[in-house]
DNA sequence: GTAGAATCGGAGAGATCCCTCCGGTTGCCG
DNA sequence: CGGCAACCGGAGGGATCTCTCCGATTCTAC
């Protein structure tokens, strides 16, 4: 969805094969260094030279964005369709760990889910929006469902989410096992005690 | 401890002053900004021409630590302090909401426990070794009374104590409440379950 | 095969950042 | 109050990063 360059003529062969390559080793570079990579970095290894990159990219955020914004899209669409589950409590912590699991083994993206540094996932943004909203209506009717306690607020569970992945890919990074996923989802549970 | 300067005359009065404001002011600058800022800012900020705060502190490394490291120094000795405390399940639960309370207020101390940037504290420091062996001991104590599970390693603590951090500070960003550290605090528990 | 358009490559402008160097200034001691 | 050691300030070197520009190269349509 979304293919801007509709009216634009196809890309050429090489062209096409080159901006492949580059979204590729950009995807692998961003998942091992995280954001602070340089976009010298990635035309070095890809082996193309900056011109042929920003040709394609016109910005470093573009390129970055190209690579992780899908990623996220995936999340948000994952949240949609759970939302009319069987199971609300189900749903929600299987999707929140899901998310834990998947973002964590990807450095980049997991600096984008915890600080504000990509422009297109910002307070106020479009995507920042969706996720929430789609975070929102699973919290939500788990909490209906009395699988979650009440007060939580959907900030609160982004925060939580952001811990997890920091304490998840530190854990991961030493070959360690730490389940903070799922000592944080026990302590959403409603608690009879 | 430590006093390098120890053979070398005192500091003439005005360089003694200023390098007290020069302390100051990088301590807000990187409690506030974190560790990515840079030296020439600190030097702005505080009206000084950089080569005055090079005179003292030779490295941008040596300001932040000289910053930091006290701090550190501190939950070091906290944990000392604690290791021979009656309820150990207590001294352990104390010192760690103590260590997230008053490092999330801190961008840089954050930072520094989370990742491994700060040269002085990393895999083979003495300061980090010292900041392991402290937890360390604090976590056996607190598992021989059974207060905390058994199968809970060192490092599986200091990632979920990161992972606290995480949370917590963003928590505090935006004026909410996560309470993670109680939500983890309960999981490490050793639960009759 | 060839003309022409699309693409590539990398030198380099402009902005930072860390750090050095040294002339000008200031505080301290007798 | 005079002399000098200690200190301040900021220009600038060297490195790195983002992004631009244009000659050289490669692909494609005919």
């Amino acid at each position: 969805m979304g293919d801007d360059h509709s009216t634009a003529r196809p890309l050429r062969a090489d062209a096409r094969r080159n901006r492949e390559r580059v979204l590729q080793i950009a995807q692998e570079a961003l998942a091992s260094d995280g954001l602070t990579i340089s976009f010298d970095e990635i035309a070095r290894r890809a082996g193309f030279g900056v011109g042929t990159v920003y040709r394609h990219f016109p910005t470093r955020e573009a390129l970055f964005e190209a690579v992780l914004l899908g990623r996220m899209e995936r999340f948000v669409a994952d949240a949609r369709a759970l939302a009319t589950a069987e199971d609300p409590g189900r749903a929600f912590f299987g999707w929140f760990r899901t998310v834990v699991e998947q973002a964590s083994v990807n450095q980049a993206l997991c600096e984008m889910l915890e600080g504000g540094t990509v422009p297109a996932f910002r307070r106020g943004t479009t995507l920042e929006a969706d996720f929430a909203a789609a975070l929102g209506r699973l919290l939500q009717r788990a909490q209906r469902a009395g699988a979650v306690r009440g007060d939580l607020r959907t900030e609160d569970v982004q925060d939580l989410l952001r811990g997890c992945l920091t304490a998840e890919r530190r854990a991961r990074a030493r070959g360690g096992k730490v389940a903070m996923a799922e000592v944080v989802c026990d302590g959403m549970r409603s608690h009879p005690r």
